[in-house]
DNA sequence: TTTATTTCGGACAACTTTATCCTATTTGTA
DNA sequence: TACAAATAGGATAAAGTTGTCCGAAATAAA
């Protein structure tokens, strides 16, 4: 569904804002302790982050990673997945013909095209906050 | 969502669905020039649909694939996915965790579940023949 | 201003997926 | 039986993704 990369994005960038939430900046090491990833490719991977704005990186001591307290809340997951795997997961054909088009559709594009939007939506209504309280309150886990 | 290998094996089950419906063998390359797919990679995929039973090879002089017509309505485009890309789209964790536990869940386990359901109730309800009718009536197509 | 700390970014390595090529094997027909 | 037509399957290559390494650049504190 999604790539290793993007998984790892999500994941990290929950992470980090739980923890700005409680005014913490986090390294690259911690993230990838706490999501159980491959460090310098994670850190790989916050660096599109940060040039997509999503996390904000403070360079040198007593730097990390942290994100503004009030785009907690207006961050969407959907941000997070374009970010690093681009579109394709809502426009793109099931069946990869070259574009989705309603009129020269795919055999599954009806059927197709009702989860693709719905996994769109879902993608753009769910909040970064919404998923770090899961994890605070140690509903949900990031890790094993 | 499915690997290149696994839209390529739908495309080619469909139009060997669509030509036994009518009672004719095709070849890889017929099917490679219809759904427009790389021919010696479609020939291993249809290798694996065979080893899977979804279709039917004859070898030799006048051989080629086919699919028995009572099978065209029986097969479910999920018994193809299953064939190529294995069961991770419907178990899998949207986050990558080890498995998908309801005990243990990912920050998005309870949303991405209900999309992953329904994509497995569609994959396991959507069954090749109305895929071929689709492209039989000029309504949907396999390439460009 | 020097030093320690920390992210940035490029190069590269490993692995996986996609794609190609060539030969072996099977099978129908002359 | 010999031949031609067709799939099977192994070896290999190309491309993409994932993962590692290391030095450069930035920054705060001493
Ligand atoms: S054309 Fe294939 S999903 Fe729309
Ligand atoms: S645990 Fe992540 S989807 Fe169920």
């Amino acid at each position: 569904m999604f790539s290793k990369a993007c998984e790892y994005g999500i994941k990290a960038t929950i992470f980090i804002a739980i923890n700005s939430s409680e005014n913490r900046r986090v390294s690259p090491k911690e993230i990838s302790e706490e999501i159980d990833s491959p460090q310098a490719f994670t850190a790989k991977i916050l660096q599109a982050l940060v040039r997509n704005n999503i996390v904000k990186s403070v360079r040198g001591a007593y730097g990390g990673f942290e994100i503004e307290k009030d785009k907690i809340a207006t961050t969407k997951l959907s941000q997070i997945v374009y970010a690093i795997d681009g579109d394709g997961i809502y426009k793109g054909c099931g069946l990869g013909l070259h574009t989705c088009d309603e009129n020269h559709p795919c055999p599954v594009h009806d059927k197709f095209k009702v989860i693709r939007d719905e996994l769109k939506h879902m993608l753009e209504n769910t909040s970064l906050e919404q998923l770090a309280l899961d994890i605070k309150s140690g509903v949900a886990f990031l890790k094993v």
